[in-house]
DNA sequence: CATAATAGTTTAGGGGGTGAACTAAATCAA
DNA sequence: TTGATTTAGTTCACCCCCTAAACTATTATG
């Protein structure tokens, strides 16, 4: 099995797979500390799509509807999620975020955005940053979770 | 704030943080189902480092070390990790695998490797591996957990 | 109208983690 | 040497994540 692609593999694994779990667990917020990453990625779902249901939430988080069901109700529980009437089906709940969940998704945005730019002050090349883009967008298409 | 970096902090973020956690549960494989990638890891980190005790297994998974107790407690019931006596320090533990625990290691690295070369199969050229392994690389030697 | 499909919730069970309390062994120091 | 302190690991309470199956309520369909 070719050599090269065992590099890949392994630097896939270790980087992907245990890396990421190591860097949330570092990153030194209070945000992040209150919020789970899947709590803050549903905030942000709800933020970007705008009124949804819970189980348009399940297929973009990938999880089933009582994964959701669950988060939802401890965000709701602290105010950040409000549900809106649908006029359709009476079975479906459109969630929208409240102020303060919008709030907190600009905050989060800005914790990482400050984590990652300490983190890589000096050590990354404007050309690197363009590579990085590069790469991730080709990664994030081929990963293309089905579930749209 | 720079457009460019917004991307790449964004890109990070969905793919990495989010995106890692769909692959882990998108494959399919019973060995996957069996053994959680920390278990994995836990495997791996002793194979490669030959007999070696508890708490330097908590430093280089990064983690406490009752999360490892918990670990070890499991995947000696199985079989897979085994101790071995030290002469020196008695509250020591070092732990080593048990030959089915390398065949597990042995099979895990097949499992990850076919479930990439599928994902990868006609959609990445011969170049972009050797950028890909290049920026990893990096990416590892940036995120290089103090914990060694 | 009765049956089937769909949206969400609930519950049981198993994975991950932290932090503090606790045992036992090793070290240090008076 | 002995008593105090540090260190290695375990256990426990508590939280988050997830799945899968059972269950309600509403909508769609034959």
């Amino acid at each position: 099995m070719n050599k090269q692609i065992r590099e890949a593999v392994e630097l896939f694994e270790e980087v992907m797979i245990f890396g990421t779990a190591r860097v949330i667990r570092s990153v030194d917020n209070p945000l992040w500390k209150e919020y789970s990453p899947q709590q803050i990625q549903m905030l942000k779902i709800i933020h970007k799509y705008g009124p949804i249901t819970s189980g348009r939430l399940a297929d973009v988080q990938g999880v089933h509807k009582s994964a959701i069901s669950n988060r939802l109700k401890k965000l709701s529980d602290q105010g950040l999620i409000q549900m809106v009437k649908t006029e359709t089906d009476q079975r479906a709940k459109l969630l929208e975020l409240t102020e303060e969940g919008a709030r907190i998704v600009l905050q989060s945005d800005r914790v990482l955005y400050e984590y990652l730019e300490q983190l890589l002050s000096g050590q990354v090349e404007e050309q690197e940053v363009e590579q990085f883009i590069a790469m991730f967008r080709k990664l994030k298409n081929i990963l293309r979770w089905d579930g749209e």
